[in-house]
DNA sequence: CATATTTAGTTGCAAAAAGCAACTTTTGAA
DNA sequence: TTCAAAAGTTGCTTTTTGCAACTAAATATG
């Protein structure tokens, strides 16, 4: 991953990626979910290179996503753990749990289910809403530049109310 | 990416991942919700090298996340679209442009707006609800084995029950 | 209809990243 | 104080990417 041109897409997708869209990224986050703090238990837990974990903890220490904090007061040991920004991506897990159940597993079932921990019932799948609950689906969507949009992000998203126009006049012929 | 042991790791987010967690891949995706079909569109788009651009649409078509249609019936040009299947990852990207629009480019602000289409009104935040939807945050979630649990699944989540209820006395200790 | 231009890739090679295993250095623990 | 575990680091090999040039078919153009 190279990715050279990333920055300037001018996409919070991209952004977000760059952080943790690298492989095994999202996998220690899940350890980390699940429990884990120690180098070795994401080792062990994930059969990671240890050299590729050094490096992938760094980064999400150092782009505030884990914290590196003692094990207790003046142990020199360290422990990794989520930060805000990091249980912040708590729904991400959730939903490539979701999808990957519904998509690749459905037949054996699902692995793991997350429940809420008082009742022990089953957490709703997670949906796009409107502000007041509505269900959406993608055709329900569109999508405007919002106030860091640049020039070209306008211009590219205007394309695409054009195009997007001219498939719906193109599927009212042919019906 | 070697990943050599993911299968066995008995997770669907491991399983997702192994289908759209590579490089571009989520990009590429991104740029198909946002309307792009052919080749060289996303191409342009994203400035991807070429060749790895065709093996992840490759990757795509294979695992039935986008299909290869005709552009038209009879062409044997062909043009890549989202099937149901990969339209169900629309709340991933949602998911990361709120996550990097809040973490990563709140100065700022965002680059692009989800709306819905015929409102133009913005979409609701995704947050992980309770069946009966309240918000739950990390604390509030445990992960129990689902149908597919391997037995060393299970006996991961019971030692992940211990753990937690152990900090939990820790913490009680200390106040 | 013949020719140019797109479109959608493929190929070969250089650079970057990942995997592996062995090695080092601090700790806790006995 | 001795030993084993914990947390990396290092050097080397294998895989992936990136890049740019090339190709073949499809479409547009005059």
């Amino acid at each position: 991953m190279a990715r050279n041109n990333i920055d300037s897409l001018n996409c919070s997708i991209a952004d977000a990626l760059n952080l943790i869209g690298e492989w095994w990224t999202i996998l220690i986050l899940r350890e980390a979910f699940f429990g884990s703090r120690r180098f070795d238990e994401f080792q062990q837990h994930l059969g990671i290179a240890r050299n590729i974990l050094t490096a992938r903890l760094k980064k999400l220490c150092d782009s505030g996503i884990l914290e590196r904090v003692p094990v207790k007061e003046g142990a020199r040991r360290h422990e990794y753990r989520l930060t805000t920004m990091g249980r912040d991506l708590l729904p991400i897990l959730i939903v490539l749990t979701h999808w990957g159940d519904r998509w690749l597993n459905e037949s054996d079932g699902a692995p793991v289910i997350f429940v809420e921990r008082d009742t022990g019932e089953e957490i709703a799948d997670i949906s796009v809403l409107s502000k007041d609950g509505r269900k959406l689906e993608a055709r329900d969507l569109a999508l405007i530049p919002g106030p860091g949009a640049t020039e070209e992000t306008k211009e590219r998203l205007r394309l695409m109310v054009e195009t997007w126009q001219q498939r719906q006049l193109g599927r009212q012929k042919k019906s």
